[in-house]
DNA sequence: GATGAATGAGACTTCATTCAT
DNA sequence: TATGAATGAAGTCTCATTCAT
């Protein structure tokens, strides 16, 4: 209804993301979103419901278009979610999610359905394509497939170096091909 | 020195893993650990200090053996970080060292030196020594195999499910033997 | 004019009963009375103005008849006292008005000069009437009687306990025979 | 132990008793006891603790010496009674008690125990002492002779003149004369 | 070295009141 | 006339930090 509904979240994830929970304070997302506190309590009647509204609030961009090309598919949504990842500084937002998690549990229960399982789903779903089409060795496992994938991301950031050059790629390549020699 | 030295970390390390550094009050810690507040702050003299000295304090149990056998010391590994990070809360603590990363680089920056780099150098270790005794593929893509195998428990935990029987034994599967067939 | 005022002066008159003055806000009467807080302020320029008006708004119910007797008229009286306080909360309206005294003493003054004093006057015509029938000892002193008969209440509300059976007549002859044996 | 409890409650309790629960603001307390806010809250861990605390350390003074005559220690009781009630600022404590009575009924509770009972079971004790020494009337009613002394104060306060000459010895001799003539 | 007591700054939240529609 | 939205001021409470003993 009011214009100010948006501001007031944008301004709450952004805070989230960059201050953690304790550093998202009311004052500052008011401040931020240019209104009064008491205007942001109209909306959300305490603190950690506007966290929740603001984490439900997340968009995210740039569905990939599915052309049939396992690594490039698998690729594109690795890229997608690399840039939004960066987009919306959302390693602070998993780690809020998760340093809340015995306070706040339903922050990280949000922030599986939003965005990790959605991202999951494309990838299982493109990962039983394959399969389908007779791509994939018989018996894959891919299930821990698509853990591999999601979770080279995070990795990557946690060993704190640059993301390599082509990073997409070879993850896709480290999960399609394996160390091992062939035959 | 004195005894309350490691009560005190203890503590600062249990609140910081379970209430995050929000949560981690040094009213609750100097309780928990037994003391007053004040002999709190005769060894630590700001909050961000103790958090950090907590998470410096840190001893990660259970060194696995190298057997020799690639599998089974890559699961070894995978198994031995897993037990350490529920034994200690670690998504907690790694959550609040991603929120806090703006305000407090240097929890993260401990986090990587302390927990992270012996890791990853611990499995590529191995990986090295499998391929100068030639059982990798030629060219294999070590570094992000050690991503792989870094990230698949932070993926896991973030899909919210259960860690299947033999997790260690499938991821560690799922990166040397890749899902394509063998040609 | 509009129908509006009687609904709104109920809800702050209930509210004053029950949750004091501090507890009675204008958007707990509004919501009450189904309007929104704007429409308050369209009649009350302020909280206080409509305390003072839900105070004068109350209408006690339950006019006695008078019938001669001057046990009977004094019981009844006592009576119908006790049930407009039960009926109002009054206790709670006038605990409001003595705690506000300093703040409001308007609020008291209405109430004496609206509950009170009627009240204190039909008690006093009674016991005239009675004196100038002869049925009263000479030199009774009808100021003290009537204080009395109206502070009995309270203090049986604030003793705690239950009203005994016959309540009323116990009062009434309680000061109309004194403890003293006669003759 | 610290000295400054006592200030402290002095505070509220001046402050309830002239402004009210709502008036009585900790900022109001601490400044009024010379201390930080946050060592009130040291002491006493929410504002309604601290108002029942206040209302607990209330020390009525002046106990009357008993004589034996009747009318001498009903009255010298009265005198007390107002005396305290004035010294005490108590009409407004009463107030505020019955005022916050479903908020916190505790208050109210606390104030029979400490204040009202008190004074009953002193009345009670000269009108039984009384009775036994054959000064009064067979049959005579003493529960309902308490209320009526007990109420005759808040009756006159209500009013809203001034307290009679002799007013003690009024209400007394209203209470054991009554109204009746003597047959 | 240890502590109990104290506090300033700042957090969340409420509420009487105003105003554009 | 009626209202939904907005807000400044104030209130309760927390916490990192200091200091006298």
């Amino acid at each position: 209804m009011a214009a100010h509904d948006g501001a007031i979240l944008d301004a709450a994830l952004r805070l989230l993301a960059t201050a953690g929970y304790g550093g998202m304070t009311i004052d500052a997302v008011a401040a931020e979103a240019g209104v009064s506190k008491a205007t942001v309590y109209l909306r959300w009647p305490t603190k950690a419901d506007l966290a929740t509204a603001a984490l439900a609030h997340v968009r995210e961009t740039g569905g990939t278009r599915v052309t049939g090309d396992l690594r490039r598919d698998l690729a594109a949504i690795l890229g997608a979610m690399r840039r939004n990842i960066r987009r919306l500084s959302a390693t602070g937002i998993i780690g809020m999610c998760l340093a809340e998690e015995r306070a706040a549990p339903e922050l990280l229960a949000l922030f599986r359905e939003r965005s990790i399982a959605p991202r999951r789903a494309e990838l299982r779903a493109l990962l039983d394509a394959a399969r389908d089409r007779g791509e994939l060795r018989d018996g894959a496992d891919l299930d821990t497939a698509v853990d591999l994938l999601m979770g080279a991301h995070h990795a990557r950031y946690m060993a704190g170096g640059p993301f390599p050059r082509g990073w997409e790629e070879r993850v896709v390549s480290g999960v399609l091909d394996g160390l091992l020699p062939t035959a």
